[in-house]
DNA sequence: TCGTGATAACGAACGTTGTTCTAAGCTAGG
DNA sequence: CCTAGCTTAGAACAACGTTCGTTATCACGA
């Protein structure tokens, strides 16, 4: 097809090139607003671009891929954590509480949690979360080695915890409330230890109602209250 | 090319149809072998197929989709996992021992954790490995309820250690052998953290050495250190 | 005021993925 | 020996992340 002149009267291409400039930052915001209402595996590169009125290559421009996006929603969802003021004396349960907030930021963002399973924190405010934690352990007494772990493993259990729970909601049909959900799911497992024979597994048929057990806050609730018992018991007096 | 008949002293249609029948079992053994060779992310319904010589739309009569092959893939590596005979003067240690023996039967099959921390166990030799624990944690005095929430974080304990594990291999290249993928990763990590700005940062800058340390094995050992601890403090005496 | 060059935007396309459709082949039962 | 039902498998579908090459835009020096 050689060079065409316009035909008469015609725009030069696209009506009203009105669009804003794209910028990383209202990428990021337009992938948390899919992840909030459509899961990270909604969070694509063309939906994305689909909620900017553009084509998925112009995303390129400002985000290196898909990886980059994740931890920058990841980064800008951390920004809603709010930590406490440090307070030595209350030093365990200040970590109790960010964890707590941590996981309640996590389950308000869907999948959110996959993505901070799957990477080594390096945004500023995952790092402000790590850095409060470190402080207040230091100040409750915990050595610096034990407090490093700590964290490692207390982020680790926030996360997979919430990894677990988000899949309750997506794993079953998006329908029903995400009681509901939780409810038909966890019936489902209950029924299935019911039936398996006794013989083989006598204690997981015997303790079915305790394994399933607990809304997820309890549960929760008891893993965190077991870590920070072991990391208090290598804090000095 | 309409119908042809056969050209006389041919086979029927494919040289030698010695083809032994599809199986289930086999499917998921060839699975697991890619697995083991290509990481998870390499484990295909066209890479599992084209192990058994044949078409992706085959493995659906033996497996109801990607999911299913997932998890019988969990199962039949979990096999691996050997129990020791359950003393319960020595439950704790015990119980760190299985924790161990997982988390070596995980890594010895690259990514293949991911799939354990996205599933409730239901597999039999999943279930096999969550009954010794109930056993022996309840024949050491630790009440049914605190005993099946803590197999409950223990198994996301050992799950999330061993995906982040896993991933230090597969974002570098393949090429370089697994501890030096390890260092590699480590001291880039390391020197991020360092150039941090230290009024912002001062806990992690300061305390970058001991975030940064241990192979791997220690950071596991602590982490299990603090959940046995956590765990012990609910049993009776 | 007019080019002009860097950069952003984007339509189209490539190579994969999981899964389904549909027709052909094989095997067991009458 | 023939037919019913299940297995096999080639082809195709929709969706994914990413890249290519071209077009449009805008700040700035002549």
């Amino acid at each position: 097809m050689p060079a065409m002149p316009t035909p008469p009267g015609r725009k030069p291409r696209k009506a009203a090139p009105s669009r804003r400039p794209l910028t990383q930052d209202g990428i990021v915001a337009a992938a948390v607003r899919v992840l909030d209402a459509e899961g990270l595996d909604g969070v694509t590169m063309r939906r994305v671009a689909q909620e900017l009125d553009t084509g998925p290559a112009s995303l390129y421009a400002h985000v290196s891929g898909k990886d980059e996006l994740n931890e920058l929603m990841l980064d800008r969802v951390a920004a809603e954590v709010r930590l406490p003021e440090p307070d030595p004396e209350r030093w365990q349960e200040q970590v109790k509480e960010v964890a707590r907030e941590v996981r309640r930021v996590w389950q308000a963002h869907a999948d959110i949690a996959r993505v901070s399973l799957a990477m080594v924190p390096t945004g500023a405010n995952l790092l402000r979360i790590a850095e409060f934690q470190l402080a207040v352990m230091s100040a409750g007494g915990v050595p610096p080695a034990a407090a490093a772990l700590a964290v490692d493993s207390l982020g680790m259990y926030v996360d997979a915890e919430s990894v677990e729970r988000a899949m309750y909601g997506t794993k079953l049909g998006e329908g029903a409330s995400p009681e509901e959900q939780l409810h038909t799911f966890i019936s489902g497992i209950r029924d299935y230890y019911k039936a398996l024979p006794q013989d083989r597994f006598p204690h997981i048929v015997a303790m079915v109602d305790e394994l399933t057990a607990g809304g997820g806050d309890e549960r929760f609730e008891f893993g965190l209250d077991i870590l920070v018992r072991g990391i208090a018991s290598h804090a000095r007096p």
